[in-house]
DNA sequence: TTGAATTAAACAAACGTTTGATTAATTAAT
DNA sequence: ATTAATTAATCAAACGTTTGTTTAATTCAA
C-alpha cells in the first residue's frame, strides 16, 4: 500500500515537475493531480525538497554502467562503439524524457546546488568514457582528430534540442498536435540515423 | 531616469531569472538585488508577468534578419553560408547567454503558453531559412543528402549543451572555477571550430 | 506647486507544513 | 475467538510565512 502510493505520488510529481518546474509546482497541485490529501506528501516524504530527492533517487538512470559495457566490449570496433553510444542515449532519453527534462532544468538553474553538482559529476564521468573511446580511435588512426568533449556535447545536445519540448518535436517532424513524438519509432530511428551520420562523417577517415 | 531604472531592473531580473527561473525568483529578491523598493517593479511594469514580457521584448534578439541576410548573400557559397550561420549563432548565444537560458527554460516548461508558442514560432521560421540553405546545397549536389531540420538541431543543440551551465562549461574546458567561459575567446573559437568541422564533414561531398 | 518617483506598511491569496481527530489495519492479550 | 492495544493511513483544518500586489503617505524635481 505505502510503496504503491509513494510511487504514485512520485510518478505524478515527475509529470508536473517536467511541465512546470519544481518551484512552479505546488504541493496542492500535486496532491490534486495524484488524488491524495495534501498532508500525504509530507507524511511520506517529509518535505517537498525530500520528495524531489526521493524522486531523483528512484528514477535515476545509471548510464555509466551501460557506457562502460560499450567501451569495454572488445567485439566492437571504435566506430561501432560510438554507434552503440548514440543508440543507448537516444533510447534512454526518449524512454525517460520527463525525468531527463527535470535533470536538464536542474542543470540550468543554480538552485539546489547539491543536486546540481551531483548531476555535473555524473556527466563528467560519462564524458571521460566517451572521450576514451574517441581517443582510442584517434590513436589507431581510425578516427580523425576531433574535439572529444564537444563531440559528446553534440550527441547529447542534438537529442536534447529535439526532446526539450513537444512543440519542438512536432515542428521538426511536421506532425499534427496530438501526435506523440516520444513513442514514435519512426522519429526515434530518424534521430539515430542522423546522429550516426554525424558521428561517421565527423570521425571516420576517407 | 525612469528608463535607466527600468533597464536596471530588467537587467537585474535577467540575471536572477537565468539562475533561479521565473517562479524561483521573488519580487523581493529582485528588488533587493536591484536595490530598489519592492513597489517599484509593479509601479514600472504593472506586474511580475508584465516585467517578464517587457524583458523578453527589450532583450529579444532577432536572429531571423541575420539569417536571411546570410541566406540571401550571393557572394557566399552554400557551405560558407552554413559557416556564417554557425558563427552567428555562437556569437549571439555567447553574448546573450543569460537571456538565451531564459528562453531555453520557457521552451522546456508548459507555463505561459503564449510565450512558449511565440518562441516556437520564431524557431520555426529560423529552421525554414537554414533548411532552404541546406536544400539548395543538396540540389546543387554540393551537399550530401542530410536531415536539414536535425542538422539545425545539432548546431543549436551543441551550443546549448555547452552553454547551459557554467559548471558544464568548466567541465568541458578543464579550467578552474573562477574562469569565465562566456567571455573567453579561446573557448568561443573552439566551439566554432568544432561546429564547422561537424557541418563540413556532414554536408560536403568528398 | 504640480506631477512623478519613492517609500513603508499593509493586503489577500497562495505557499509548505503541522496538527489533532478519525478510520482502517495489524498485533497482542485474554 | 474475542477483545483490547497499537500502529499506520487518511483527512479537514489551521499554522506561520512568503508571495505578488496595492495603498496612502512622503519625497523629489521641474
Amino acid at each position: 500500500m505505502s510503496t504503491d502510493k509513494k510511487e504514485h505520488i512520485i510518478n505524478t510529481a515527475i509529470g508536473l515537475f517536467a511541465e512546470r518546474g519544481f518551484e512552479g509546482t505546488s504541493i496542492r497541485d500535486l496532491a490534486a493531480k495524484a488524488e491524495v490529501n495534501i498532508a500525504m506528501v509530507n507524511y511520506y516524504f517529509g518535505s517537498k525538497d525530500k520528495l524531489f530527492e526521493a524522486m531523483l533517487v528512484q528514477k535515476a538512470s545509471y548510464m555509466r554502467e551501460k557506457l562502460e559495457e560499450i567501451a569495454n566490449d572488445k567485439s566492437r570496433s571504435d566506430i561501432e562503439k560510438m554507434d552503440a553510444v548514440v543508440e543507448a542515449y537516444v533510447n534512454r532519453i526518449l524512454s525517460q524524457h520527463q525525468y531527463h527534462r527535470i535533470i536538464h532544468q536542474e542543470l540550468m538553474l543554480k538552485q539546489r546546488e547539491e543536486v546540481h553538482n551531483s548531476i555535473i559529476n555524473i556527466f563528467s564521468k560519462n564524458t571521460l568514457i566517451i572521450k576514451s573511446i574517441i581517443e582510442q580511435g584517434i590513436k589507431k588512426k581510425a578516427f580523425k582528430k576531433v574535439d572529444p568533449e564537444l563531440t559528446f556535447a553534440t550527441i547529447l545536445g542534438t537529442i536534447n534540442q529535439v526532446m526539450l519540448s513537444k512543440g519542438m518535436c512536432n515542428l521538426l517532424i511536421n506532425k499534427e498536435k496530438n501526435f506523440n513524438p516520444y513513442t514514435d519509432e519512426t522519429f526515434k530511428k530518424r534521430i539515430i540515423t542522423h546522429l550516426k551520420q554525424i558521428v561517421h562523417s565527423l570521425l571516420l577517415q576517407h
